[in-house]
This record gives structure tokens, C-alpha cells and sequence, in this order.
DNA sequence: CTATAATCAGACCAACTAGTCGGTCTCTAG
DNA sequence: CTAGAGACCGACTAGTTGGTCTGATTATAG
């Protein structure tokens, strides 16, 4: 029909993602954007009708990378062993192989950085965001609940609970790297938690350890 | 010598935290906060030279009291027992009993929504944040490491990640909660991670529960 | 070839922001 | 009593922000 507008808005999400993983929405103006990734007003305003149509898409975005990631993880550690305990303790050490390049690549969490820029979009992007946190907690929850089957944990625990502290130590141990600087601490903090999975369902900590792909 | 300004420096103080930890440092703006406190342009720029000072007097004020408060529930917990092990637990236990209390007054931790604001006030208020963080994790330390000497773990951990991974979970906790709108949250996060330290320590999770101030 | 719609460019605008400044009030030292 | 210094007031300003608008430039359908 007419030349293609698809690069443009790649290259503009791109940019933007980049700016607001490190500055924040708010603190990321549109402008910043257009130097960042090259483009004008125009470009920008045609692709996105506003600042909060950009939010959105971004966090959009990034739940679909989020939860790929979330699914691929829980796949690999199921070609690790059967045992659903030693799976939650592989797909942590998962994880933790990856945290530096993580941390490297990516200075913080986008739904960090939303939280306090709720007055900069609408309810529906903060929605994207509860239902990611949401899917993470069910489909832990789900093999958590089949590892205290096999391995009943030492003392009770609300395995829901333990399924958010995932998410938790993820989400702390990005605010901590970037307070304190230090680019380990996602890695360590990953290890506590795997350190803690091993003990609450008396598996190895290091379960033969996993290929990675 | 004149008219006492002390009571309008608190009282502005007192607005712009509330603001703040609601909204994030880059989204309250000045007028937001003189209307907040009923104050004017003129008495705020009277007490705070710029809006970095008022950061960085904010965030003084509020670590003081983060490390009066960590400093307070460590002697607290000492009085329960000699065995540092079970003060950890204690330590963990105190906070929970108040988690509530804080996750509803205290919408947001200031650290946290000082991240994404790093260009809106000097390094020194940065460091403000780097120092308790610090002090948290040394106290911390400290305490684990004479417990580990008397309860060996039964497998061998980073007591340093260990240490923050206290102050990992509140951070995050703090976000989850937020993000998740669950009040429940922080307190069940600090039980799992007292529930860790009493897995790893091989101490009761629940030692005659401490008696509150 | 031409009409047409999507794509892009950038000058422009109204609202907002941190900070300024001249002036007023109030207390107390002497 | 009074002079001066600290405390406070609020209109004003220079710069920034998200968003608009007029046009120019493609590429393809017919």
C-alpha cells in the first residue's frame, strides 16, 4: 500500500525501552525518545496516539518476552528430572546462569518502573502487568504444590507465598543492584532462593547441574 | 530572634513524604506539596533552597528512622534469647508482627522511588541510601555469623547474600504489594524468609513467640 | 500515470514546572 | 520602643512537556 511504517515502530519501541528500564516513564520524555532512536514528532505521534499508547505497548511487550521466558525455564527444568522439587531448584539455577547477562542487559524491571507512574497510563496497562504476576504465581505454585506432594516439607509453609517469593527476590533484587552497585547481587540473591527450595523439599541444592541451551 | 519556622519545615516534610512515597520524587512537583501542607512558594524555598534538598533532607530523616527501627527490633530481639539464631528468627518475626502497620502507612519504601530519580538530586543523597543499606547489611551479618558458628548450616551458604536477602525481600515486597494491591503480601513475604533462617539454622520457626514493646 | 492513503517531518502551542523576587509580617535584642 | 533579621507571601518568569497541525514524500492499486 504504502512504504513500510513496521521498522520505525520497532526502532521506536526499542529506544524507548531502553530509556525507561533506565531513567523510568516518567523521568523518559518524548523527545529523548525521538534523539534516542533517530525519528521525528510526526513518526512517533502517528505510530503511538500518546505517551500512555506507548507505555502500554512496551509493557505489552515485555510480559509476552517475560512469560516466554517463564515457559521455556519450567520446560527446560521438566528435560531435567521428573521430580518437580528438583525442577523448581533447576529452573532457579536457570536463572541464575543468566542473571549477570541479565542485569547487564536489562538496569531494572519495567513493572518496577511503572509502579510509580500509575497517573501516566491507563488501568489497562497496570492489568498487563497484574496478570503477568499473576501467571507467575500460579504456574510456580503449580509445580510447588506437586514437589510437597513427593517431598512434604519439614514444617508447613503457604506454598503461595513461596511462589510470590520468586517474583519477590526478582523484583528487590533489581532495586538493590542499582542502589548498591552491585551487578552479583541478582545472581546471589537467585541462590538464596534456590538454596532455600532445596532445603524446604530436601533435594540437592545442585542437582547434577543443568545444561543450559 | 523571630517567629519559629521549625513547625513549617515539618510540616512540609511530613507532606512531600506522604507525596512521595504515593506518587515517586520526579512526580511531585513543588505546588503539589504547597497544597498538600498548606504551604506557600515563599516558605518552601525559605527552608529548602532547591527540590534536591528537600530529597535529601527526606531521605535523612527517613533512614534515620529506617536504622533506628532495625537497630530497636535487634535489641528487642536480643532480650528474648542468647542464642543468635533464634534472635534472627525473633528479628524477622518483630517486623512481620508490624508489616501490616507499615505496608498501610507506608504506601512505598523511599529508596525504592528515589531509583528512578537519580537525576533529580546530588550523589551525596545516593549515598545516604548506599550507607543504610550497608549498616542493614553488616548488622545483619554480624548476627548470622555468630549463629552460623553455633548452628552450622547444613549446607554451605553466602551469608552476605543472606543478609540482604532480608532487605531484598522488603524491597520487593514493597513493589509486589504495590503492584498486586495484596496488603497481605509483605507480611507473608517476611515469613517466608524467617522460615528460611529457621530451615537453615535447624531452630523452631516459631520460638515462644516475642513479647511486642 | 495518477489518485490515494499511509508514513514521516518539524514548526508550533497551551499547560505545567522549578525557581525568583520584591514586598509584608512578626518577633526579640538592645 | 524600635530596628533589624528571620519567616513568609504570591505574582511572575524562563524553560520544558505532551501533543497538534500543515505539508511533503513515498509506494502501490487500478
Amino acid at each position: 500500500m504504502t512504504r513500510n511504517g513496521a521498522p520505525t515502530r520497532q526502532r521506536i519501541l526499542d529506544g524507548a525501552e531502553r530509556l525507561v528500564l533506565e531513567y523510568g516513564l516518567g523521568a523518559t520524555t518524548v523527545d529523548a525518545i525521538l534523539r534516542e532512536t533517530n525519528s521525528s514528532k510526526g513518526a512517533f505521534f502517528h505510530h503511538f496516539p500518546s505517551k500512555n499508547h506507548l507505555a502500554r505497548a512496551l509493557v505489552e511487550r515485555y510480559a509476552t518476552a517475560d512469560l516466554s521466558l517463564l515457559e521455556g525455564h519450567l520446560a527446560q527444568a521438566r528435560e531435567v528430572s521428573d521430580d518437580p522439587a528438583i525442577q523448581m531448584v533447576t529452573f532457579l539455577r536457570l536463572f541464575e546462569e543468566s542473571a549477570d547477562e541479565i542485569v547487564a542487559q536489562h538496569p531494572s524491571c519495567l513493572y518496577v518502573t511503572y509502579m510509580f507512574d500509575k497517573d501516566l497510563f491507563d488501568d489497562g496497562t497496570n492489568d498487563v502487568i497484574l496478570r503477568t504476576l499473576t501467571t507467575w504465581r500460579e504456574r510456580l505454585v503449580e509445580t510447588l504444590h506437586r514437589a510437597a506432594q513427593a517431598h512434604p516439607p519439614r514444617s508447613p509453609v503457604d506454598l503461595d507465598a513461596v511462589a510470590d517469593h520468586v517474583v519477590t527476590t526478582f523484583e528487590g533484587a533489581f532495586i538493590l543492584t542499582r542502589a548498591m552497585n552491585d551487578s552479583s547481587l541478582m545472581r546471589r540473591q537467585l541462590g538464596i532462593v534456590r538454596h532455600y527450595l532445596a532445603m524446604l523439599f530436601d533435594v540437592p541444592v545442585d542437582p547434577a547441574s543443568a545444561q543450559s541451551t
